[in-house]
RNA sequence: GUCCCAGUAGCUCAGCUGGAUAGAGCAACAGCCUUCUAAGCUGUGGGUCGGGAGUUCGAAUCUCUCCUGGGACGCCA
């Protein structure tokens, strides 16, 4: 769904030009100048001074003559552009109607209706902390089941814990080395992480450890009762940390499933690549060669008969084709599996299963410090849940200094902590490597959620103070001033869109920065209550209001009324 | 060694399906609260868009090459 003006624009100017250039090409050349003086769209006519054999001048100035229609307030010709200005009474009516019919609805669209998508994402894994590297996966997860949603889709959040694998086996064997059992009744993933983190330090001087942990791996395929046991304590303690960390982020999902949940399923798929001749038997494990697809070769048996991720992954993902029978299954899963989900995909494909097409490795870059990437082997992890304390705390901070006697001040500061560490990490385009830096993380100034949130409160105190209430909205606005606001406000429909289908968030922050600076500067430079156009400004705030609390919304922040 | 991603202001980043003078935020400096919440607003300084070549009327954006950083590359996930 295309901006209304941008539409007729295009409409006229491809009548204009004729056949040669149809309506979605000449949509595809308009854009939104840079420069206010410009106007607000604009038409480039170099691409059409060759086939034309003239000057884009001539063509802009021929073109501006042409063009006709209310929404237009002035069309103007400009070194081969065409800068058309819209009016503004018109375009501000226009939207705010839109808004005030159906306010809820605005910024929604229909096109995923009655299809699903389903989201692997956050998955941490037991026995370990926490990280900011999760936290990527499960805001980025959690904004794009949101953005579905508003497109229409149905979605089906997937928890995906790492229960299992190799790596649990050399946890068992570090435990029974060097874990102490009150230490880690009293502080279990801190101990778990320790014995870990000595694991792999003595490794380094004992290669032998290594094979002990994948004997023990095999212990536990094998449901050795001391393996067994061990792992469902760890697996216990460990989900319940994890769940206070989502209850502070305000985060659900439709299904919490360990890896583990596949053991039994993983022969059947064993069975079927076999059936289609796709194994081969290399250096004593089972692999499928991915030659043709320029793929190195998928493992899918080791050597020692256990099984390992991918065969996990392809299992997975049959069960959530048969069980949702999803549109898309998206993953949201750190770069640096890049590989094994193209592999997984091929080997889908190469099984015959088409949909495997519409798996979709959603990655993201990674957390850094000090330009390096963190591990838990090293012991070398900012932990989420300090993070997200020291935020909060900051925040409780601000509110003893600009706001002491604030109602709720507990609640809002945990809203305004919680929203920092969240919109830090969405508003960045998720490819890139993100440097982590507490102190970046705790600024409430600029391009921070608090900023958004700030200004949601100020639209707020501005309707109480004006009592303003939505029956009495009058749409009509003439203050020149209010522009930049009102043309920020109605792109939210297009945002939406793009962010989903792009699969970045980071768009939606975007657009809300740019919303709450128009909005600030509004603010600062005019006056609204008292003013004799106060029940159309006031209007307009109330938009502001419920798209800055939506689009927070949508980014999974929630946005107080007071702070 | 092979493949993938990145390199834009002191720092963090936007802009990248080619378009009009390369934009924000932080930091620095200078202003603005007897007036709707100063977590705000206004202004100043700051850039060979990693280097080079090419395609084009036009390149931060596309192609090639080199440099730098990071990641992945069968028995971890």
């Amino acid at each position: 769904m295309l901006v209304m003006e941008k539409q007729i624009l295009a409409l006229q100017i491809a009548h204009i030009l004729g056949e040669e250039y149809p309506r979605n090409w000449v949509l595809n050349v308009i854009e939104i100048p840079k420069q206010e003086s410009h106007g607000d769209l604009a038409f480039p006519c170099f691409p059409l001074a060759k086939t034309l054999r003239k000057n884009p001048n001539l063509i802009a100035e021929e073109i501006a003559q042409q063009i006709k229609h209310p929404v237009f307030h002035k069309v103007k010709p400009m070194g081969g552009y065409v800068n058309v200005f819209l009016d503004q009474t018109f375009v501000a009516n226009h939207m705010l109607q839109q808004i005030f019919q159906d306010p809820a609805a605005y910024g929604s669209h229909e096109f995923g209706k009655g299809k699903s998508i389903v989201l692997d994402m956050s998955a941490p894994n037991i026995a370990k902390p926490f990280s900011m590297g999760h936290l990527r996966s499960t805001v980025i997860g959690n904004a794009l089941a949101n953005l579905a949603k508003k497109c229409g889709y149905e979605t089906v959040k997937i928890n995906y814990i790492g229960d299992y694998g190799t790596q649990f086996g050399k946890l068992l064997a570090a435990y029974l080395k060097w874990g102490n059992e009150e230490q880690l009744k009293e502080n279990p993933i801190q101990e778990l992480t320790r014995v870990y983190v000595e694991f792999h330090k003595a490794a380094e001087v004992d290669p032998s450890l290594i094979e002990e942990g994948r004997s023990w791996f095999k212990k536990l395929e094998d449901n050795d009762e001391e393996a067994v046991t061990l792992w469902k304590w760890f697996k216990d303690v460990s989900l319940s940390e994890f769940e206070k960390i989502y209850d502070l982020l305000g985060i659900e999902f439709d299904l919490t499933r360990g890896e583990a949940y596949y053991n039994n399923k993983m022969e059947g798929t064993i069975g079927l690549l076999k059936e289609k001749g796709l194994l081969e038997e290399s250096e004593g494990a089972q692999i499928i060669r991915l030659d043709e697809e320029g793929l190195p070769p998928c493992l899918i048996r080791k050597s020692n008969g256990t099984t390992i991720y991918a065969t996990r992954d392809l299992t997975a993902a049959i069960d959530r084709q048969r069980t949702y029978n999803f549109e898309e299954v998206l993953y949201v899963v750190g770069q640096e599996q890049t590989l094994h989900f193209q592999q997984v995909k091929q080997v889908l494909k190469k099984a015959g299963f088409q949909w495997a097409e519409n798996l979709k490795h959603i990655s993201f870059g990674m957390m850094l410090q000090d330009g390096k990437k963190m591990s838990t082997r090293q012991g070398k992890t900012v932990l989420l849940e300090q993070a997200l304390e020291e935020a909060i705390k900051q925040a409780a901070k601000n509110i003893e200094e600009k706001n002491p006697y604030l109602e709720d001040r507990h609640t809002v500061a945990q809203q305004v902590g919680v929203g920092a560490v969240i919109f830090h990490d969405l508003k960045h385009d998720r490819r890139n490597d993100v440097e982590f830096s507490l102190e970046e993380m705790l600024t409430f100034e600029g391009h921070t959620a608090p900023y958004l949130q700030y200004a949601h409160a100020r639209t707020t105190s501005l309707l109480e103070k004006g009592n303003f209430n939505p029956e009495e909205a009058v749409t009509s606005i003439q203050s020149e001033s209010a522009w930049p606001v009102i043309k920020t406000l109605r792109l939210f429909p297009e945002i939406i869109e793009k962010a989903f289908k792009e699969y970045d968030p980071s768009k939606m922050a975007k657009h809300l920065l740019e919303l709450a600076k128009n909005f600030n500067r509004f603010y600062a430079h005019t006056k609204i209550i008292g003013s004799d156009e106060s029940q159309e400004l006031l209007t307009l705030i109330y938009a502001v209001k419920l798209q800055l609390k939506e689009g927070l919304s949508l980014l999974g922040i929630e946005a107080p009324d007071h702070m």
